[in-house]
DNA sequence: ACATAGTCTACCAAGCAGATAGAGTTTACG
DNA sequence: CGTAAACTCTATCTGCTTGGTAGACTATGT
């Protein structure tokens, strides 16, 4: 399961996606459109600005706004920075990698093949999936509908 | 990442798989082959064993035996009895389904679909992956020299 | 100057992970 | 029998993480 605070992120970050990019969205705005907690999607947010994914704007007419276009932005890279490492074994993590303390040898670990396939087939989803891919809801059913 | 108490159960059930299948194994000698604290152990293989996929000996010629095949004993099974659902969102459980809290719908939900690929992906690879997957190491990697 | 809105740091309650402790029960064997 | 070997069960513990809340501070526009 990933963390609600990563659901928030990623659904803080579809709002500023399907808003218009030249007008600041505000905290208050966001979280009330999501349901997300006011004061935790502030540090959320201040994260994601801290990370280089979003920019703010202060006093009147402030707000956030997204740095990059949505389609550049991964699923994948938003889990990492906010749950840490996609691979369900340290010793799998391309950007956290740590050796197993209870594991004689990686070679010979039983169960470090699986996972191995399961880090690689998730790292394919996730960082093919965009947050351009959460804009259009309602064109892609119609898209499905007509198909 | 996955818990270490799946770790451990997953390695212990490779260890079982690996022994003589009829004079049963004892639990010192797995936690110390295997690397696990006794105690600990303990309490996991009582949990398989009550969900049926060992069997144990009390007293003195006492220890534990795989129930089941290895090859019909699933990563994906032990992962769930373990540490809960496969699927990274409450709302895509197969086994423990539960609407998200702050999600207005299902069908509108932003990120719901991406998280359903991630979800069939990984299940693809964990239930076709099984114990027996974890014997012969030296004999997989024979064939992958001879390969 | 004043309201608006983001920034930062601290704090907190509940729950979970990863064990450890120890008393109890069953079994084999002499 | 009695005793040692093993599994069984329940309780407990420590530290960390999750999911928040609180509140003072700072920048901005008018």
């Amino acid at each position: 399961m990933i963390s609600q605070k990563a659901k928030y992120a990623l659904r803080a970050l579809a709002a500023l996606a399907r808003a218009d990019d030249r007008t600041p969205m505000l905290i208050a705005d966001i979280a009330e459109q999501q349901k997300i907690p006011k004061k935790f999607l502030e540090q959320i947010l201040l994260d994601l600005k801290h990370r280089g994914l979003v920019m703010s704007k202060r006093g009147k007419d402030g707000g956030y706004l997204l740095l990059k276009p949505a389609h550049e932005i991964t699923f994948g890279e938003i889990l990492r920075m906010i749950d840490g490492p996609i691979a369900p074994l340290p010793c799998l993590s391309q950007t956290a990698y740590r050796k197993c303390d209870d594991c004689l040898s990686e070679a010979e670990c039983e169960i470090r093949h699986v996972f191995a396939r399961v880090a690689d087939v998730t790292r394919e989803v996730l960082f093919s999936a965009t947050i351009a891919d959460t804009l259009h809801d309602k064109s892609r059913v119609a898209v499905m509908l007509a198909g």
